[in-house]
Parts: C-alpha cells; sequence; structure tokens
DNA sequence: TCATTTACTTTGTTTTTCAAAGTTCTTTGG
DNA sequence: CCAAAGAACTTTGAAAAACAAAGTAAATGA
C-alpha cells in the first residue's frame, strides 16, 4: 500500500549533497572547483555541504597541488556508497510505486 | 556527464511533501487524518505542508462530514501531478546515471 | 614583495521545519 | 440546552538548516 521509506537519508534531502553524491558515484573522484563549476554554487556553500558529508564518513578530502595550484579531491566512501545506494532505493521505491 | 536537473522540484525537498504527493498520485484522494496515521506526524506539521501544497496549487481541499465527524480530502491537481513526475523524473535521471 | 588564486572559515541573516498550545466547528452525552 | 469531545486546523515560537558575503591562509607569479 505505502511506499517503503526505511532508507531513506535526510543526508540527502538536500539538493547540493544529492548531487556531489551522484557526482562522486559515477567518478573515482572529483574536485573542489570542478564540482563549484557543475553544480553553480557559492564556494562557502559548496565547502558546508561537502563538510556536512565528511562528517557523516560518506567522502574523504585529499589535499594536493595540481600545476602548482591547491586541488582539493573529493571520493565517496564505502560507507557513503552504500547510504546513497540505500536513499535511491527509496527514491526508487517511490517512482515504482506510481505504475501499481 | 552530468545528470540533467532542470526538473529537480524544490517543493519536495521535504519528505512529508514528497510522500504525501505520493499518496495522492497513487490514490483518487486521501483525508487527513488516514494521511496523519500513515506519514507519523504531528497533526500541526501535516496540516502546515498540505497548506504548503495546496499554495502551490498541486493538491486540494474539500470539507465534508462523515459519520458525523468533520473529514477532509485531498486531492493532487493536474498541475501537482505534473509537477511530481518532472520531479520524479529528474530523480530518475540520478539513478539511471549510476548505471552509465 | 605584493597581488592573485584556491579553498576554505566565519559571521550573520533568511528560510524552513516542527512541536506545542490554542481555536473553531460540530456532534454527542447528560 | 450545556459541557465535553474529536477533527482539523492556526498561531506562536524555537531550533535547525541553508546560504551569501566577507574574511583568511598558503602558495605562486610578476
Amino acid at each position: 500500500m505505502s511506499v517503503d521509506f526505511s532508507l531513506y537519508n535526510k543526508v540527502f534531502e538536500n539538493r547540493i549533497r544529492l548531487q556531489i553524491m551522484s557526482v562522486l558515484m559515477a567518478n573515482e573522484g572529483y574536485d573542489f572547483s570542478s564540482l563549484k563549476d557543475l553544480l553553480d554554487v557559492t564556494d562557502g556553500n559548496l565547502a558546508s555541504n561537502l563538510k556536512t558529508l565528511e562528517k557523516e564518513g560518506y567522502i574523504t578530502v585529499e589535499k594536493s597541488f595540481v600545476d602548482r595550484k591547491p586541488n582539493t579531491r573529493y571520493k565517496r566512501t564505502d560507507k557513503g556508497a552504500k547510504a546513497f545506494e540505500n536513499h535511491l532505493s527509496a527514491l526508487e521505491n517511490l517512482i515504482k510505486q506510481q505504475y501499481k
């Protein structure tokens, strides 16, 4: 009757965090400035949403220098991948339900 | 490369509103107390989220008496159905992208 | 050495969420 | 007929979340 929402994850309720994880699922890693271009957000906003994901243990951060410029690279963790897949399952249930 | 998010709708970023619309897509109508039981929210919270959907023109409200008790019944509008389907499309793109 | 770029952090405002309490309308029991 | 009760709110206010803007650090380039 009703859709199972137990796998729904509030961390991914935010559009920016949802998109960040989506990008990090499709790519092994992605850097700060590329994310910024892709998602069209201010750097402060992006940084704080990345921090939220990091605090949850969903992504890792690696700082280095590329072309003599600072470069910060983000990657999903296994925990993050699992959590995201679970969340997508909840959404998938919602979508499927429509045809029931 | 990146997922199309143009159909993403901020109104449905909230879990409760997302679930309400989901229920109203699968059912012609649904009443207040049944929604309350289903979604496990306080009546104030439910009422305010229903009002948000009503203000957007996504649902309609009909009040009557059933078994001598007040009964409020909610239905999706065409506009609401369209907006919700669009939003699900955006989510579907996100899910599909994972297998690319 | 001074400006510039990247990737933040801090600050503070605005927006959103939500619970709790109060209100209205109608029915029912005494 | 009056009080109590239940449904469905509305109001109030507090807490959390979202963001923009400005400030900062570290390294490089001119």
